[in-house]
DNA sequence: TTGGAATGTCAACAAAGCTGACTTAATATG
DNA sequence: CATATTAAGTCAGCTTTGTTGACATTCCAA
């Protein structure tokens, strides 16, 4: 046991802690979509229709192939999402105008109202869970779940800041 | 602004600090199931499969309702799957001695050599994003994760444990 | 003994993912 | 310029995992 309890205090890495670890996460992500759930229901709108929305306000003008390998789904899954934001305005589609194969997304006024209110909501209980936990818990927060993330998505993930240059 | 920064620098709760953190654990928890995920699709199960072994695996005996209690689902989303684990031998379902209305779940050993291989996939992940990141950041981490669930969920959280000693 | 709780089952349905095959338009490349 | 590749969209069909609603069985408890 002892070649794991190195200079910084490793013990911490037992099975235990790891399973408790994995529980909170699953755990406090029901608690992070509870909230737009209850949102979007009202509005016969799920979680995709909210993933959408939530990168096309961050990345105005992103292309479907972006916004298809920062969600991971196949193209038929977010075109049967978008097509239906698109047909109730929350979204438009214009085309590219250097590549016009491509068609940049960005919401409506309404779309943009539908996303401060789901967003507003999700950011709500972020708040109220940084506040509680304190400065320090929500950088150590941020480092493991970073760490935790596949490198590719990681990478899309700061990305996502430098777009917004 | 100034009412915002409060002795404690509470300037970091800005709405773009707290959109990092949404989408944090969106990219974090694909990275959580990612291996797991692997491992299910070549069995022709799924994520729900896994949950209810997990948390069978985490407490011995525990009822259904129990276990629909922390799942969050309906008893026939998880009778579909508890039935199917326990046709293909990797759950027993034992009437209960007090009340036999109750059914008490056990892996059987089957059961509890898939639950290792899921589990061992799983906190491999976390044990690396744990090491990255340090213990400070661990703590934290669980931390937010505690403040982020709903009461209710959170209690279901700390339960699991006491139900161990 | 009767009411309610715990469990299980049937049926029907919906959201959201998937594969595979194909079209159209536009760009890139040889 | 001809051809290959890319971006986007569409159709069809399937799977997993969730939902309601209705109903039967078993058993505990008042």
């Amino acid at each position: 046991m002892a070649e794991i309890q190195g200079g910084e205090n490793l013990l911490f890495l037992t099975d235990e802690q790891l399973r408790q670890g994995i529980e909170a996460m699953f755990f406090a992500y029901r608690g992070f979509t509870a909230d737009p759930d209850r949102i979007l229901a009202t509005l016969a709108y799920g979680r995709a229709h909210h993933r959408a929305i939530h990168f096309i306000a961050r990345s105005p003008g992103t292309t479907v192939n972006n916004l298809l390998a920062i969600l991971g789904v196949t193209k038929q899954s977010l075109n049967r999402v978008l097509r239906t934001l698109i047909e109730d305005g929350l979204v438009i589609s214009r085309v590219g105008s250097a590549d016009k194969r491509e068609r940049h997304l960005f919401l409506t006024e309404a779309g943009a109202t539908l996303e401060r209110k789901l967003s507003d909501a999700q950011r709500a209980r972020m708040r109220a869970a940084y506040r509680a936990a304190g400065p320090q818990a929500v950088a150590g927060f941020r480092q493991v779940l970073e760490a935790m993330m596949d490198p590719d998505l990681r990478r899309r993930y700061h990305a996502i800041r430098e777009d917004d240059r």
